[in-house]
DNA sequence: GAATCATTCATACGTTCGTTTGAATTGGTT
DNA sequence: AACCAATTCAAACGAACGTATGAATGATTC
């Protein structure tokens, strides 16, 4: 068991968590030391700056996100000759954000609110790095809707997947959040089927 | 002309749209100070301090805002006796969202955008001003759905109710960005009127 | 016109930030 | 045992932060 990558990993794994809880600004890299409890040069030593950390962050979570969509979309295009379902392409998005935390428990719950904040964080740093993740998938999908809904333009197309970033983001950053009481949220799953019909109908919108 | 509130207002405008360009924590009272042309000295005075200038300036735009949308939910259930329709419902509850701006050119943006963070930022006292402001307005939202979707469940409601937010704040947050070339963005009211389609669409899903 | 109040101003305080430095420590190789 | 590269460590750096202070300035009231 390599030590280093023992620190570098604990790091990763600190700063992933306080960045979901706290958002990347409001934590300091002494905040991410003291709570993996290294000292305080191992993230420059590591990582270089507080930069290439974020970076490091977002990337590990969102690059196999990304890739285990862009599998998923053209399972759903090589199954289908004609036109794929709307369902099954919206859940080709959706479905890795949430198969691709690994275990369960708080390392969960840490990944999903990192994704949901990923698309809020103010820093061009981060924009310009989700912008780079993000294009290819993009293009994929927008191709496969028109295929699945020819009537559709082009620009609606792209305003209505706008709508489903900001549905899927918002629950992952706030679905523990604001629960009324005595309301019981059901599991994983459930919100999941929920989010994709959500947003399935509100494509297939006339 | 009291000076004395051309300095106020001055903070606030600059404020707002620093806030919404940047994020609240990657804006200085120094960055605002300097930008609306006032002593370093005046939020302090004027405010007591950053956080409550803070909590000023997102007050100033979504109280007016919410008590737009009670007053147009108000007006839904009343012109209609038995089920209200979705879209009405909806629009009420975008609508003020973008009506309520002011002035359009870039002041328009500044809200749109500062209206959008204000769900994603990580500041507890921000999350606990939400909560007290959308409190009663999400319990009138909830109630008339129920009443013109007497199908869904409450735990139906709630979330499709949560990924309307996410659609909606999203589109407040980047909708001048990640636009593609040679796409034409159309004017607002189209973009809304996509937007109230696509989740009333959403809700009606089976 | 003197007194009183609100506002503006320049300046400084203490803290926290990201980063750097150079020495100490570790683990593996010869 | 001696060496070397990788890593960890304590300490310090300058910069930027929010805030506080007390003197100047302006307007208002008597």
């Amino acid at each position: 068991m390599n030590d280093s990558k023992n620190t570098r990993s604990r790091i990763l794994d600190v700063a992933e968590e306080l960045f979901s809880e706290q958002g990347i600004d409001r934590v300091s890299i002494r905040d991410i030391t003291a709570a993996a409890e290294v000292n305080l040069g191992a993230i420059n030593y590591h990582f270089g700056s507080k930069e290439d950390l974020i970076a490091a962050v977002f990337e590990r979570r969102i690059v196999p996100v990304n890739a285990a969509r862009l599998v998923a979309l053209q399972t759903v295009r090589e199954s289908t000759r004609k036109q794929p379902r709307v369902e099954d392409i919206l859940a080709a998005f959706i479905r890795p954000t949430v198969e691709c935390s690994g275990g369960k428990a708080r390392g969960e719950r840490a990944f999903s609110k990192l994704f949901g904040r990923c698309l809020s964080e103010p820093s061009p740093e981060v924009e310009a790095m989700l912008k780079r993740q993000f294009e290819p998938l993009v293009e994929q999908l927008e191709s496969a809707l028109m295929m699945a809904l020819p009537k559709l333009s082009r620009s609606d197309i792209f305003w209505r997947l706008k709508f489903t970033f900001g549905a899927l983001h918002h629950w992952h950053l706030t679905r523990d959040k604001f629960l009324p009481a005595g309301l019981d949220p059901g599991d994983v799953e459930e919100q999941i089927q929920k989010l994709i019909a959500f947003t399935a109908a509100g494509f297939q919108a006339a």
